[in-house]
DNA sequence: CCCGATCACTTGAAGCGTCAAGTAAAGTAA
DNA sequence: TTACTTTACTTGACGCTTCAAGTGATCGGG
């Protein structure tokens, strides 16, 4: 990379530090409340929320990967646990066969539902409630910046 | 949980968006750039990491652990390939045969001298570079704040 | 209309992390 | 000493993610 690599200052280390802390423990306590709570991972309440959220309940494979920010491949295998659980169907796409159109059946919605509160209140408990809200705005922007930075013009930057 | 939970407001929800995908990107991002210029895990690169700022290149299991903020079997886990690889060799404590003394080998310590600036240079491209002086310090005041949060007097909240 | 290329997705194998069970050393109490 | 508990770690099985290869559906050129 760099012959004479700039090291980290104190502040930066002490930000660097604090920042792989909460890359490894948060989702760790998401992860553990999801799995106690309802049986189900991070990743598998993204993908049902982005369902529960498209219209008709619906919608293509590609897609629902970049909303749950995962790779088609492990959608696919997801979305073959959530089948055979009743939560989701596949079905090819009228229009262009080559496409899959997850829907999300009336046992997944229910799951949904009773699943989030909780889930809400973990992402409160974890993230918004220890912040104050000057700290929730700089949290949006750093969060941005980075994902910017880290996979410029990914999915959504908004 | 709750009977009727709090639901995020539209700038809470920015926030936590912002958050998630920070949080799903950036682990592979740097992940990645291990992988592909070092081949190792950055959960590899940080017990080699810790082990070489360690007195003597030499530590015990659990401080280990902690240090890389990972359980005890993931980190033994670890050292059996590291051990495997020839950058680290366990021995037991002779004070007390129960801890097991995991020691950087000098293959090791080139290993992290060769890795670290490729590693650092990607810190600073990801995190460091597209924030401003003020957002590291609020960086480190956030993350510290949702790591004590989540798991209330691990390791360091320094 | 045909054939190769491309696209969207699926599948199977390999690797890593987690959980539960197991092992060996040290401490404790009779 | 012996037996029981605790501590620190290891191990094996299982589940999930990734990677590479494969399957159809569709598009585009001749």
């Amino acid at each position: 990379m760099d012959d004479q690599p700039r090291w980290l200052t104190d502040e930066e280390m002490e930000a660097w530090l604090a920042l792989i802390s909460m890359l490894i423990k948060l989702p760790q306590a998401l992860d553990g409340q999801l799995q106690r709570d309802a049986g189900i991972s991070h990743f598998e309440y993204q993908v049902l929320a982005g369902l529960s959220m498209s219209p008709d309940r619906t919608i293509r494979m590609s897609e629902l990967a970049q909303l749950a920010d995962g790779s088609l491949s492990r959608l696919s295998h997801v979305v073959s646990r959530l089948e055979k659980r009743g939560w989701v169907r596949r079905c090819a796409d009228p229009g262009d066969g080559r496409y899959t159109l997850a829907v999300l059946t009336d046992d997944g919605w229910e799951k949904v539902v009773a699943t989030a509160p909780g889930h809400v209140a973990t992402v409160r408990a974890s993230v918004i409630d220890p912040l104050t809200k000057a700290q929730i705005r700089q949290l949006r922007d750093i969060g941005r910046r980075i994902t910017e930075a880290v996979d410029p013009g990914g999915a959504c930057p908004g």
